[in-house]
DNA sequence: AACGTAAGCGGACTATACCCCGCATGGCGG
DNA sequence: CCGCCATGCGGGGTATAGTCCGCTTACGTT
């Protein structure tokens, strides 16, 4: 008989067609968005207005929220790469307390460009396969952490901890009046207030 | 004429007949939870179960978060009065930092001991008034640390992100199987890493 | 005690997130 | 090249969050 392999690593490659409607989905939806605002982004008039069935964007998206959820993940995409590959302090050649603060400081900016997004991605309850739920941000930071070799730490704790404190702020307690009034002013000082945080944490 | 005031400090006392049903629906909504747990909580049931109209539901809580961040609300009501004027560490009378620590303990077993409600208290839009929105979880970390006089933090922005990484990591980042399987150790983990946390930010 | 008014109430109405299941189609083995 | 079947698609159906507006009722005033 064939191997008989107890768990596959991509179980199926996802199909043409399927990739092809995603594209056209989040695509759809960025236009959509950048015309009418948040609120109108319903699941049928996204399906209406990409010429698919409403079944096709649960299954892609499987709520409202994941759709957010995609846009925010495509946004973050960039950054990502900047993050592996850019020059430093963001990249890969810095010592890992000014990669923390740029870091940081750039996904502030990025959070307080895309707040709606963000906001939007946000749900009680996640009815997805729940697994792979570790953000690539908390990935990076807790890779980061560990080069600081901090004792009596638990590093994927204290990586959540982190990560929290720089997501929360802006989706959970600054309210969205807050954020359009102080406008850029407000993304300086959660910056340093992220600096000075990292800097406590990780005094020796 | 009277006098022409520009702000009222309470506009109104609330009428008897809405604090009667505030109450009422409450209590009716903490029963239906235990009964069948929050999934089958919904405003049209709530009302009929408690004998009142939908409308009314909607009038005390606006949405069916509000009825979730409620019901927190008064669980939370509890730790409130142990902090004011309970025993120390937890009470005043302890330092600083052993009551911030006392705090985050206490409040960690709080949230794992309600992590459903607090997750359906969750929620990405607030149509709600939007004033008054800051958590007295907050408020308290806020002032504990101002007496510890740490030099060149913004308080306040150090308060909300200590408060986000006390919050966050149970509603958002720990998913809910990870709750339920690790049980009680997940509550000394997450004790600890906040004391942790705490000591390497107020350290000296 | 009667009245006027503003707050509160009710429940019909709408919009929309999410489910379901029969049909179409892409990709692979023969 | 052709047929198999799992994967993906479609769009109608359901449940429920949230709105609206006319009626009711508590409570301060005369």
């Amino acid at each position: 008989m064939d191997v008989l392999p107890v768990s596959w690593g991509p179980p199926r490659p996802e199909r043409a067609d399927a990739a092809r409607n995603r594209a056209h989905l989040l695509a759809t939806a960025r236009q959509m968005l950048a015309e009418s605002g948040p609120d109108q982004l319903t699941m049928d008039a996204l399906a209406e207005r990409s010429g698919l069935g409403k079944g096709t964007v649960f299954r892609r998206f499987g709520t409202r929220a994941g759709i957010f959820q995609a846009l925010l993940d495509e946004i973050e995409r960039g950054l990502q790469e900047r993050v592996m590959s850019g020059p430093p302090p963001l990249g890969p050649g810095a010592p890992p307390v000014d990669r923390l603060v740029a870091y940081g400081r750039a996904r502030v900016r990025l959070l307080l460009e895309n707040t709606e997004i963000a906001r939007f991605a946000l749900d009680g309850r996640q009815p997805l396969p729940s697994s792979s739920r570790t953000p690539a941000s908390q990935m990076h930071i807790r890779m980061l952490l560990r080069q600081l070799s901090l004792d009596g730490a638990d590093l994927d704790l204290l990586a959540i901890q982190l990560t929290a404190a720089l997501d929360g702020p802006l989706l959970l307690y600054l309210s969205a009046d807050a954020l359009t009034s102080a406008g850029p002013q407000i993304e300086q000082s959660l910056g340093s207030a992220w600096q000075d945080l990292i800097e406590r944490v990780c005094r020796p």
